[in-house]
DNA sequence: ATCTCGGTATTGTCATACAATAAGACAAAA
DNA sequence: TTTTGTCTTATTGTATGACAATACCGAGAT
């Protein structure tokens, strides 16, 4: 975790999100107040106020005059916010909810890329070849540009989503970016590139740029099958 | 609109990302100065710093020292969350983020449900089923009982995401349920109950059941397309 | 036992002051 | 002329102290 000192209140509330996700503050429980927080801290009232905001926009406490500061029921969370997600993935359940965003990913993007194939402007699948091809070259280096790889990866489904020209469905793209970024970080071993897979983006260019969204979707169903396995194997620990 | 006066910062956070989302102020122009807003609004700089990081943490506006309060690209705002949604339906492009969300949610949920189908425990299918059973109660009703038919489909959805087991999928029931209420409280002259949709919802809960989740996909796809015509319809204004 | 009421802990809001930051202007040097 | 560096200054960041509003909780009355 990168500890930028940017501002202090963002600090604070990276903290106090660790102690949420970890369990060390459950539901319901009450967060200390804010005078104790301040000594614990170091901070003044307003810094910690300011955190406090933070965390209550994202659904995860509620504050109250004389009660004091609650943690919310997990039914509350805003997990489709990035920083949320970041946080879960830093400092909760790392595996549950890897494992839930990749499964969200399956649902959503053979439909994605569906509709991508039918609004793609020019420009926009020249953004896909390219990041597609960019797969292909590092993938094709020896040793293989690993890194290089999965950037170009997640290029590419972020341009397939941007393709869809619908803003929400492309804020998904933010959720995906943060989970496969904090994945490279500790899995980079077991990154195999698979031929199949390879294999398969290529075809996802050639039906959008084609306009067919049927074949589109079908092998964007590949991938998702692909990496339903990865997942899995990876959750059995036989990566 | 609730004008509930809980506190001064959400009155005032609100009121920013009304200007915001109405493109009173667009990307990249400067937000008024902390000082100006307390003086426009007659409150302290402790309750305008609040709103800004309410905003801030929503990925509308970002704040420098010297340069002032910018609002962010379009891009960076995070249009998942539930009151971002609210206030883009309020006092945004309507038509349009009613539109993206629906398409959203047809482009999600058939493959949900075929995860409901697989894990959802039994008083899970017992919540879904009575809300499908309140459904065609409602609908049964001379005169059909709209309201209590609109608040059981909800229901009925969120039942089914809940079923996924999925905290993230079940986040995006928080966005449908503030989207749907925000369509009902406009657009209920133009609800009919449609005899196929209905089939449809009755057909799915016996497929949850049978722990048959290709036929509980198969009769989604059908709702969503009944969904999309019904949006296409309102968007050109023959409804 | 139930109701009323006041004490009190905690957050909500206000006011003021100073620190940190970074943009823009101006001057000095190449 | 261009570049570089410094200085000024506008704006947010942080600190502090005070009081208001809220709502829990217990004491006392019925």
């Amino acid at each position: 975790m990168v500890l930028k000192k940017r501002n202090l209140f963002e600090f604070v509330a990276g903290d106090l999100a660790t102690r949420i996700f970890s369990g060390d503050v459950g539901p319901g429980e009450r967060l200390a107040t804010e005078f104790e927080l301040c000594e614990e801290f170091g901070v003044s009232r307003t810094v910690i106020r300011d955190a406090l905001r933070v965390l209550g926009s994202k659904g995860l406490i509620e504050s109250r005059p004389h009660s004091g500061t609650m943690v919310r029921g997990i039914e509350n969370w805003n997990l489709l916010d990035p920083q949320m997600i970041n946080w879960a993935l830093n400092m909760g359940d790392r595996e549950g909810f890897f494992t839930m965003l990749m499964e969200t990913r399956s649902a959503l993007e053979p439909s994605v890329v569906e509709i991508a194939a039918l609004r793609a402007t020019e420009p926009e699948i020249a953004k896909i070849d390219a990041a597609c091809r960019a797969m292909e070259d590092t993938a094709a280096q020896e040793p293989p540009n690993l890194e290089g790889f999965n950037k170009a990866d997640i290029d590419f489904h972020l341009a397939i989503l941007d393709a869809t020209h619908n803003l929400i469905l492309r804020q998904f793209g933010a959720l995906i970016r943060v989970a496969l970024l904090a994945s490279f970080g500790l899995a980079v071993e077991d990154q195999e590139i698979s031929q199949e897979s390879m294999a398969a983006h290529r075809a996802i260019v050639e039906a959008i740029k084609s306009r067919n969204p049927a074949s589109a979707r079908q092998n964007m169903e590949m991938i998702a099958t692909i990496l339903k396995e990865k997942v899995h194997r990876r959750h059995v620990g036989v990566g």
